[in-house]
DNA sequence: ATGTCATACATGGTATGA
């Protein structure tokens, strides 16, 4: 079985490419970050003609989250406990959108779905623009509030396979940022508060990516020839509980998908899971292990 | 090289976000 996050870069733009992909890679389950529509424009026949379910939180162009999943979803929920707002209300958007507990609208930057015995959230972490920008704030303040709603999900089951995947607008590593454009310890993604912040998630769930790709980016600026340069950043990531990290078999990142015609400035990032190895809630669509 | 994309808008170029 076989779990993706992707920063698709619009979807409207995007979703030719990115069903392309999901059938050539035969994927299962994709977890996708700004999609940059509502649900009323996202192109679900295409999703559905390639057999995937769909679940989508999008409010305007901004942001945007939404899964894609060969297996049956439930217990969707649209953000999480405290989740931060920012901004100005969403016009047209005021019975769904909701306010954050400081005051401001939320976006959708989040979303959870249960697949089978799995636990899974696509997230799209705020930017944070510049140190001294109030987005830099919300940018903590959002990771604390998620980290701490992981704390209580794991508290209240700590053998939940549970995954929290997207871009994490984090570089944690000096590897990890390659674009020179940015100054160790004094930009936004590598500054030290915000490295803290992606640090405080151990050691609740970790990179189950790494260990098997230590080497390379996730994005590279659409600007200055950055792909060719291969100045790009590490910040698309699959964090995973321990019950979920026993289930990883293989991982991947998919940096072909930066090529070729109108691509995302992300690129895929995957993790292949032996299913057998959890409750055996799924569907039996999959390839189950034989056993003689 | 303040670069390149995607999108909205009482639009057809400009503002905004990344």
């Amino acid at each position: 079985m076989r779990i993706a996050t992707w920063n698709v870069n619009s979807i409207r733009t995007r979703f030719g490419r990115v069903v392309d992909w999901l059938q050539r890679e035969d994927i299962d389950v994709l977890a996708m970050q700004e999609i940059k529509c509502r649900p009323d424009q996202f192109p679900i026949e295409a999703f559905e003609q390639a057999g995937y379910h769909l679940e989508i939180n999008g409010l305007n162009q901004w942001n945007g989250v939404a899964f894609a999943s060969r297996h049956e979803m439930t217990d969707v929920a649209r953000g999480f406990d405290g989740m931060p707002g920012f901004g100005k209300p969403i016009k047209g958007q005021e019975e769904v959108q909701g306010t954050g507990p400081n005051g401001l609208p939320l976006e959708a930057r989040a979303l959870g779905v249960t697949v089978g015995d799995l636990r899974l959230w696509s997230l799209y972490v705020p930017n944070g623009r510049s140190l001294e920008d109030p987005h830099l704030e919300y940018k903590l303040d959002w990771l604390q509030a998620l980290r701490n709603n992981t704390e209580a999900w794991l508290d209240e089951d700590p053998e939940l396979p549970l995954a929290l995947m997207g871009d994490w607008n984090v570089a944690p590593l000096d590897a990890d940022m390659g674009d020179p454009s940015f100054v160790l310890g004094r930009s936004t993604h590598v500054s030290p508060a915000e490295r803290a912040a992606f640090e405080a998630f151990a050691p609740l769930v970790a990179d189950v990516v790494r260990p098997i790709v230590p080497e390379g980016y996730t994005f590279w600026d659409y600007k200055a020839g950055r792909f060719q340069k291969d100045e790009g950043m590490r910040i698309d990531f699959i964090m995973g509980s321990e019950a979920f990290a026993d289930t990883v078999t293989g991982a991947s990142i998919h940096r072909d998908e930066r090529r070729g015609d109108a691509p995302s400035d992300h690129v895929p990032v995957v993790v292949d899971i032996d299913p057998s190895l959890l409750g055996g809630t799924f569907e039996d669509d999959y390839d189950r292990p034989m056993v003689f």
